[in-house]
Parts: structure tokens; C-alpha cells; sequence
DNA sequence: CGACGCCCTATTTTT
DNA sequence: TAGGGCGTCG
């Protein structure tokens, strides 16, 4: 035997990985192994004499699979790349473009990325004439969010809506046409969205049973992560591939599942020993990421739920460390003490060993802002995608009409880049080109020569079917010249973007799959580039999932932030925000910074209103962790017992006086103005500028010159 | 018809 | 804050 694997693996770990017949479950806590666990089982399967081929590995996203095999392939000394491995979306793709001539798809098919969906939306709303200048009618982006909920839930989408969107009640009839108009157009233009790829693959092996039978037949070996973020259509996928005797595993955490407003079932991990009878469970409780007084935090989080979960972590790294909870008096101040904080843990772990997370993408701009101002380079996750960018969908749009010449989204982005063609141009020329009238087609090259250039572009393109890196190189000849018109404020940035995206497409043979791999795949996770330097992580929450940082940072832990003010309609979604708080916590090995602003600025009313402390946060015992809190004078302070006069991080001097643009240290708190009289400052905007609370006038911006400063 | 600028409104999470 | 609707000008 090459590896020992009872050496290397705990009792649990060792258990799951040599249980390779029969349905298994692997109940998997936060930081237990678990990659460790799936990594040695598949090399055990391979020592074992099973054919990688016929191993099948679904994961949440590629990279952890990539990953997952490529540590397997170290082990073993030999490269894995035979197993299938991939998300069910990219699988279940893989699998229709095989079959795609049983389905009816003449040319191949495109999936519809978000944005493209969108466009559809827009289309299907312009045609049926529907909310013309209603500004508060749903934006697409909301639209195609609820048709997309209530397929992966597989509910009435008019459910749907009376259930989670009451607001949008009067609109109820006209997003359903929308609804209806949206799937004619899909079928009309021979495209499937996100949800159709594993809809459609059911169908299909139901309705081929040969197809099932040798599929089945192709994998012997079935191992599903993340199962509790499972949808039931994915369930029945797994339970169709797996047969009745199969080898399938699953691994999850119930308390980790965190998606169900996507449809995420967490019955499914429940229910899995049922569906599978004889199922061998396995739990991984033994934490090997994160300090014991981070895992006290965190088990103290759940604790305070009503639910019960199956298992409670433990850990056997001390630390004296406990966690901090951090109060900022408001969110725009909570963006330099997060600053400070990270400089300050930066000389104790690399930049990139340090991350910061909130609950939704926008709450962290202000922090961008000031990262940007000291200088701190940062990789944001799950904020606009690469791929979402302008410059990129322009290239890309050639691309996609390579593959599909009646493309009609793309075909509005290719050819609205000429200057003096718009919507209606491009409208005409599509049909003209679909009917072939050459008459218009050759009249409009005439009137405008750009045209013509662009039609030769992809004709010729078409014609040498090119591999999707030469493909993009021609089409940059045309298109990178006009970069700099088009983004006068930062062309350059938007260039090198585009050989980015010319690195990812290298290895890539044909442009269906390169197309393909770009919406099935976050591209950040793709591209490799910028993962090497020496930088900040900003992430959503769900987007750090299976991810860990030496030291986390939460920030906006305040009522409508986090919880998410959607989820306070029910009793699940609230359930569901402290999961996703305790794998927001869970992620952090030896450092955990907890900030909850005193107060959110409210832009509408320009005034900064009081907040409430995540309540989950009051679940948990005092002692479990340190207390501080901002001074008006932007110190930070320990509160309560045990705190005194040292603490830890924050002691005696201000961390805001080491950074150079803002000095808080000198800043009095108090001043006088003419008309408005005495007020508090509040925040200093810049070295000039002052936000003041004056009673009785509220909060106003002045300049340093039209104030009297009085003392600390 | 297209380009541009103004104003209003509604703000989650992702494959 | 930005996406989109609408008005205005070229």
C-alpha cells in the first residue's frame, strides 16, 4: 500500500474513506477534514484498482474540484484527470451537448448567462408592451430572480409571488406573461438558461432509458460535496445516476446550508438515509481550522437556535485569543477601524491571509473606498463578475456569434458599438439578415462602412473556425481600438482585461466549451492571475463558503444588513441568516473580528439612524469574547470586565493615528458654527471637511473654515 | 434615429 | 449608487 491511511486520516475520516460500496453520508462540520476525507477516498478508490473514469465527483464549483483532484493525483503520483469532476450545472451541460441531437438542438445550444437571461426579459417586456415608463414596475434582474426561484423550488412562479414577493402583487399578470413570453424565447432562439440544463438532463434520461442505462453504466463511483445546498432536482439526478445499489456518497452539514433561496432543500441531507437505504453516516466532528475560543463562538451561535443540529464541533488548538466583537459608531466610521484592524493584523499574517466578509456585495463599497485611499490592494469575491464586465461582453458578443450567428442579444452588442448604429439599425439588419434581403443588408454596409467591416470580421471568422483564443485575437484587431473611445476613464484597465480574458481562453479547442465554461464557472475562480500577489480578500459570505482565512473580519452585523432585511418574512429565512453567520465565523483559523456599526447612514434622509446588533450576536455568552467600542474621538476602547486598561489589539493609542490621511487622534469631538451653534463631529470626511451633528439641525457637512473647534 | 444628460426609484445571497 | 425611462438636441 502507497499511502497509510489510517495513519493519516482520524478514525471517522478513515471510516468514510474506506467505506467505498453502498451509500455512505458524511456529515461533515465546518473546518472537520472533509476535503482531506474526499481527497484520500479517491485516491483509495484509484489504489484500489477502480478506473478514474468511473469515478464522478459533483462539487459547488470546479475549483474545489480541481482542486480535490489534483491533491488526489499528488498522493498518488499520478494525474486523475480522467475523473469527471465539476458542479451539476457543468456536468449536466457536458452530458446534453453530448446527447443535444436527441434533444432537438440542431446547431449545438448556448446556456443564457444571468445577463443574457436579462436581456431576454427586456425583449419579451419591449414586445408585449408591458410596463412602459412604470418606473416602479421590477427591474428584469428581480424578474428573472423570481422565475429562477420558483423553478428550482418547483413552485407556481403566481406562488412564488403571492409568498416572498406581496409587494409586486398588482404586477402579478404581467410578470406571468413575461414568464411565458421568456420561455418562447429561449425555445425560438435555441438557448437554455441555468435551471433548464438540469431540468432538461432529467428529462432526458427519463425519457432515454438507454441514455440512463449507460451513463449509469459509466459511473461506478458517485461522490456528491455539499449536499445540504442540494436542490431537489439535483437529488433525483443523483439518486437517477446512482441506481438502486449504488455507490454514492454524499457529504454535507445541515449547518452549513445556506441556499435555499435558490431552492436548496435541506430535506435532502435529512432525508438522505431514507432515499438510500442501508445508508452507512459518518460524522466528522473534530474542527482542525480554527482555534478553540472561535469554535466556542460559533457553537454558541447555533445553540441559540430552536433547530437542532447533528453534531457539535470541537477543537483541539488553544488560544488565549478571544474573539472581538468591535462597535464602530456607524458604518461610515466602521470602514477605518476595519482599515486600522487590518493593518494592524497584517504584521502578524500576509495580506492574503486575511479576509473580510459581509452579507451582501454593496456593503462593502464604503470599505473599498478607504482601502483604496491607504493604498491596500484587494480581490473581491462575489461582487460583478468578470465575465459582467462591458468591455468583456463586447468581446465576447463577437465570440458568441461565431457560435451562433442568430444570437440577437449579441448580435445588439456587436454591431451598437459602431458609432450611428443603435437599436432599431440593428433590429433591421438582424431580420434582414434572417430573411436574407441583401438589398438593406448591402444598402446600410454603403451608408456606413463599419458595418461591412463588421460583417467580413465574423464571416471570416466563421468560415476558419477558429480555436476561441484565435478567434478573439482577430476579433481584438477590430475591437481594441475602439477600448479607449468607449471607456475614456480607464481604457487601460479595460485592455488588460482583455488579455485576461485571452489567457483564459488559451487552452480552450472549441468556442462552445469556452463559451460554456465562462457562465458555468466564476471566472475568478478560472483565472489564476491575480491570485498570487499579496492581497486583501473581500467576499460575500456565501461566497467564501468551503473557503478559510487566518483572520476574518465580519463587518455590518446590524439588523436589516445582517440579517438581510428579505429574510425577516419567515421563521426559515431567519434560520437561515444564522447559518449564515456560522459559516461566516467558521471560515476564521486563529483570528475573529466581529464589527456591528452603532448607527447606518441613511443617504435618503442624510442622517445616521440607530441600528440593532445582529441578534444573533445576543445568543452569545459574554465571556466568549472581547468587547470594544468607538470614542467619538475614534479611539477604540475595551468595555466590560476582564478589559481595564490593556487590550489586546486595540491598547492605549489610536489605530486610526497611524494611518496618514485621516488623524482622529487630534480631532476634537466638539465645535461651534454661527448659525447651527454647538455640535459633535461626527466623522472627518477629509482634512477640511467635518461631518457635525448639530441638535436640532441634524447631521451637515462643513468646512473646516466655518467651524470653531473646541477642545477634546 | 441616436447620443446624451437628468431624474426617479429600489437596493441579497449564486450556478 | 445605478439602471432605466424620458426629454432634448443634433
Amino acid at each position: 500500500m502507497l499511502i497509510d491511511y489510517e495513519k493519516e486520516l482520524n478514525p471517522a475520516q478513515y471510516e468514510a474513506v474506506l467505506t467505498t460500496e453502498g451509500p455512505l453520508l458524511v456529515i461533515a462540520g465546518a473546518g472537520s477534514g472533509k476535503t482531506r476525507t474526499i481527497v484520500y477516498r479517491l485516491a483509495y478508490l484509484v489504489e484500489q484498482g477502480i478506473p478514474p473514469a468511473s469515478i464522478l465527483l459533483l462539487t459547488f464549483t470546479r475549483k474545489a474540484s480541481q482542486e480535490m483532484l489534483g491533491r488526489a493525483g499528488e498522493l498518488l503520483g499520478m494525474g486523475m484527470n480522467a475523473v469527471r469532476g465539476g458542479t451539476f450545472h457543468s456536468f449536466a451541460f457536458f452530458l446534453l451537448r453530448k446527447y443535444a441531437h436527441l434533444l432537438g438542438y440542431e446547431n449545438g445550444f448556448t446556456v443564457l448567462d444571468r445577463s443574457d437571461a436579462e436581456g431576454l426579459i427586456k425583449q419579451a417586456k419591449e414586445e408585449l408592451d408591458i410596463a412602459k415608463g412604470d418606473r416602479s414596475f421590477p427591474k428584469k434582474s428581480t424578474v428573472i430572480s423570481l422565475l429562477s426561484q420558483a423553478r428550482n423550488k418547483e413552485m407556481d412562479l403566481g406562488d412564488i409571488l403571492r409568498q416572498d414577493a406581496g409587494h409586486l402583487d398588482g404586477y402579478r399578470e404581467d410578470i406571468l406573461r413575461l414568464e411565458k413570453r421568456y420561455k418562447e424565447l429561449k425555445t425560438q432562439y435555441q438557448v437554455v438558461d441555468y435551471d433548464d440544463l438540469l431540468f432538461v438532463l432529467e428529462k432526458l434520461l427519463i425519457s432515454h432509458p438507454e441514455v440512463l442505462e449507460q451513463e449509469r453504466a459509466a459511473y461506478q463511483y458517485i461522490m456528491v460535496d455539499e449536499y445540504q445546498d442540494t436542490n431537489r432536482v439535483q437529488a433525483r439526478l443523483v439518486k437517477l445516476f446512482a441506481g438502486n445499489t449504488g455507490n454514492v456518497m454524499a457529504v454535507g452539514d445541515d449547518a452549513q446550508s445556506i441556499y435555499a433561496f435558490r431552492g436548496a432543500n435541506i430535506q435532502n441531507i435529512l432525508d438522505f438515509p431514507d432515499v438510500f437505504p442501508g445508508t452507512r453516516v459518518i460524522k466528522l466532528e473534530q474542527n482542525y481550522r480554527s482555534v478553540q475560543p472561535i469554535l466556542s463562538l460559533t457553537n454558541a451561535i447555533l445553540a441559540g437556535s430552536q433547530q437542532k443540529y447533528t453534531k457539535k464541533l470541537f477543537s483541539q488548538k488553544e488560544s488565549t485569543r478571544l474573539p472581538e466583537v468591535v462597535k464602530p459608531l456607524s458604518d461610515s466610521t466602521e470602514a477605518r477601524l476595519v482599515v486600522a484592524k487590518i493593518l494592524e493584523l497584517e504584521k502578524e499574517f500576509p495580506l492574503h491571509e486575511i479576509a473580510v466578509l459581509f452579507r451582501a456585495g454593496y456593503h462593502s463599497y464604503a470599505l473599498e473606498v478607504e482601502l483604496n485611499k491607504m493604498g491596500i490592494k484587494f480581490q473581491k469575491y462575489g461582487g460583478i463578475k468578470f465575465s459582467d464586465a462591458a468591455h468583456i461582453k463586447d468581446a465576447l458578443a463577437f465570440i458568441k456569434l461565431v457560435a451562433n450567428p442568430l444570437d440577437l442579444p449579441a448580435f445588439r452588442r456587436a454591431f451598437s458599438g459602431i458609432k450611428g448604429v443603435g437599436p432599431k439599425t440593428c433590429e433591421r439588419l438582424f431580420h434582414a439578415l434572417g430573411a436574407g434581403d441583401r438589398d438593406t443588408i448591402d444598402k446600410a454596409c454603403r451608408k456606413n462602412a463599419a458595418i461591412r467591416t463588421v460583417m467580413d470580421l465574423l464571416d471570416s471568422l466563421r468560415e476558419s473556425s477558429p480555436t476561441p483564443l484565435s478567434a478573439l485575437e482577430a476579433v481584438y484587431e477590430y475591437y481594441k481600438p475602439l477600448v479607449e473611445h468607449r471607456f475614456p476613464d480607464d481604457y487601460p484597465r479595460r485592455i488588460s482585461g482583455l488579455d485576461e480574458l485571452a489567457q483564459i481562453a488559451s487552452p480552450y479547442k472549441d468556442i462552445e466549451t469556452f463559451l460554456a465554461d465562462l457562465t458555468l464557472e466564476n471566472p475568478d475562480q478560472l483565472g489564476s492571475s491575480n491570485m498570487s500577489q499579496d492581497q486583501l480578500i473581500l467576499s460575500t459570505v456565501h461566497s467564501a463558503k468551503g473557503l478559510e482565512w487566518s483572520a476574518v473580519i465580519l463587518i455590518n452585523l446590524v439588523e436589516e444588513r445582517f440579517p438581510s432585511r428579505h429574510a425577516m418574512n419567515s421563521a426559515e429565512e431567519f434560520e437561515e441568516e444564522r447559518r449564515l453567520l456560522y459559516v461566516a465565523c467558521t471560515r476564521a483559523r486563529e483570528y475573529l473580528g466581529l464589527f456591528v456599526p452603532s448607527a447606518l447612514y441613511n443617504r435618503y434622509y442624510q442622517s445616521n439612524d440607530p441600528a440593532m446588533p445582529c441578534p444573533f450576536l445576543q445568543d452569545i455568552p459574554s465571556h466568549l469574547f472581547t468587547e470594544f467600542k468607538e470614542t467619538y474621538g475614534g479611539r477604540t476602547v475595551g468595555v466590560g470586565a476582564g478589559q481595564k486598561t490593556s487590550a489586546p489589539a486595540f491598547s492605549g493609542t489610536s489605530p486610526l493615528s497611524s494611518s496618514p490621511s485621516v488623524s482622529s487622534a487630534t480631532t476634537p469631538t466638539t465645535c461651534r458654527h454661527k448659525i447651527f451653534g454647538q455640535g459633535k463631529i461626527v466623522e472627518r470626511i477629509d482634512p477640511d471637511k467635518y461631518k457635525i451633528n448639530f441638535p436640532g439641525f441634524g447631521l451637515k457637512v462643513i468646512v473646516r473654515d466655518y467651524v470653531e473647534l473646541l477642545d477634546e
